[in-house]
RNA sequence: GGCGUCGUGGCCAAGUGGCAAGGCAAGGGUCUGCAAAACCCUGAUCACGGGUUCAAAUCCCGUCGACGCCUCCA
């Protein structure tokens, strides 16, 4: 049974969904007015693993991740550029599913754009009026009344009250509460604006989320996900905007995940110390940044600097060591060793599975996965075969696909495979008549060239 | 100031009442012409001080420290 942490309760839970078998999962994605970073990624492949493993349990899940593609720092951005707002956060948008492509991160099911949910965001804030949740001043913004909403705090543990000390009205602002949040922002000449009941304007900060959610999922959903930056307001306002709106309940659980720390703080756009996702991926493979997130808690901090970087580099690749193939000259196991290596890759699963469960424990997991490269490892040593090894194999390829792992390198370099074969041919010829001194030189070139040579005593392997 | 999270070996980190997972680093060993890889072995009075309990890293109180949110932020 699986089990997940939920911030609107504070207590881990069990997971079931609104209807069998099915997951509505909606996160929420980037403002597009710069490159993603690398908080961002951790984000992503938060919920990128959470949504595999829904689907390795057998969900159908449907998957919802947004772009806000309007709002003031993107209208601020374009200005300074000279460029046009829409096609600025298209640019961004283009620049953002590269990167997730190239993190592994599985498309979404849906990446709605507020820019193109209009209509129902104006029904929605049409709707909160009628309903007494929401009222324009006459300014042309709408703002949400959050007087009237008596749960209004209970995803983030505040009250209004509490929260009155941090609260300020902007100049031109028609608020009757300073807690009141728009919905509707009047336009300012020259800025993007869409026609609406109360003049030209454009979506509020929250909204967008909420009309998405119904537009893609409807009135409920199953998992709310997003950094733990966003519980408030961004969050709480959406739940007091759905659910004033609806009037039913509207996430079952929310899910957050820990921000990313650089040298101790936080990396946000604010303090200025981003690393882009595309300057990450040029120093180190998407999988270390992925392992990295792994081998921690998701809903914990995350410290980001080059050890922690290095370890999670080195961690990948025991973990690929599991793959390599069979020494040569192996002769096969004995029925006693094959059957605990059978037993390891079962047992493996078995506390895989079990880690999932217990809130997505990512680190326990990777534990299990560990267990079982080095069965896969002293079998090979007790001369396994490559078929012996295989079924052991496919479970470790199995599991860490479930992780979004790609243990197996992109390699672009396989035409040359041949010619290095036949260069370890001529050099095993050197080893046998002991002529070291040219087949070490041969070895140190080929690393050199990015080729790793491991001699044994039957044979040579290489790998990139 | 308010709300919240956290402090586990050199580093990262799981464990939240019953002999302290895993990874990285380090040292020793097996194998090897050497190297590499792999395998084996070695290490923690769980921030500090009280308390509850047969039993506490785990529960309670206090102290110190770190971080997040309260303003846009994954």
């Amino acid at each position: 049974m699986l089990r997940i942490y939920n911030t609107l309760t504070r207590k881990v839970e069990e997971f079931q969904t609104l209807e069998p078998g099915k997951v509505k999962m909606y996160v929420c994605g980037v403002t597009v007015y710069n490159d993603a970073h690398v908080g961002h990624a951790m984000s992503a492949i938060v919920f990128d693993v959470i949504r595999r493993y829904l689907m390795y349990r057998g969900y159908e899940v449907r998957f919802v991740r947004n772009y806000t593609d309007v709002d003031d720092k993107i209208i601020r951005r374009a200005h300074e550029l000279g460029e046009d707002p829409h096609r600025l956060a298209e640019r961004y948008i283009q620049s953002f599913e590269e990167d997730m492509a190239a993190l592994n991160v599985l498309p979404p099911t849906a990446a709605p754009r507020a820019t193109q949910t209009m209509d129902k965001i104006i029904e929605m804030v049409q709707g909160l009026i009628e309903r007494g949740y929401a009222y324009a001043p006459g300014n042309g913004d709408v703002y949400f009344r959050v007087s009237k909403d008596e749960d209004y705090g209970k995803l983030s543990g505040r009250r209004l009250e509490e929260m009155m000390a941090g609260a300020r009205i902007e100049v031109g602002e028609m608020k009757e509460h300073p807690m009141d949040f728009a919905l509707w922002k009047a336009a300012k000449p020259g800025e993007p604006a869409w026609d609406s009941p109360w003049g030209k304007g454009r979506p509020g900060w929250h909204i967008e989320c909420s009309a998405m959610n119904l537009a893609e999922l409807g009135e409920q959903i199953d998992i709310h996900g997003g950094g733990n930056d966003l519980i408030f307001p961004h969050h709480e306002n959406e739940i007091a905007q759905s659910e004033s709106f609806t009037g039913k309940p509207f996430a079952r659980y929310w899910v957050h995940n820990g921000m990313l720390q650089l040298s101790g703080e936080k990396m946000s756009k604010s303090l200025g110390n981003i690393i882009p996702i595309k300057e990450f991926l040029r120093q180190r493979e998407a999988d270390v940044m992925r392992m990295l997130i792994l081998n921690s808690s998701y809903r914990a901090p995350l410290a980001f600097n080059d050890e922690v970087l290095d370890a999670a580099e080195k961690s990948l690749e025991r973990l690929r060591s599991g793959l390599k193939p069979a020494l040569p000259g192996a002769n096969g196991l004995s029925t006693e060793n094959a059957q605990a290596l059978s037993a390891q890759a079962e047992a493996t699963r078995q506390a895989f599975c079990e880690a999932m469960d217990d809130d997505f424990n990512t680190p326990l997991a990777l534990a299990a996965l560990h267990d079982l490269v080095r069965a896969i490892n002293t079998a090979r040593d007790q001369g396994a075969t490559d078929a012996q090894l295989a079924p052991a194999q496919a479970v470790l390829r199995e599991l860490t696909g479930v992780l979004g792992l790609r243990l197996e390198k992109v390699s672009r370099h396989s035409d040359a495979a041949p010619f290095v074969d036949l260069l370890l041919q001529v050099r095993n010829e050197l080893r046998k008549q002991k002529n070291w001194a040219l087949s070490d030189l041969i070895r140190d070139r080929l690393k050199e060239l990015g080729v790793t040579v491991e001699d044994t005593r039957e044979g040579s392997t290489w790998h990139w």
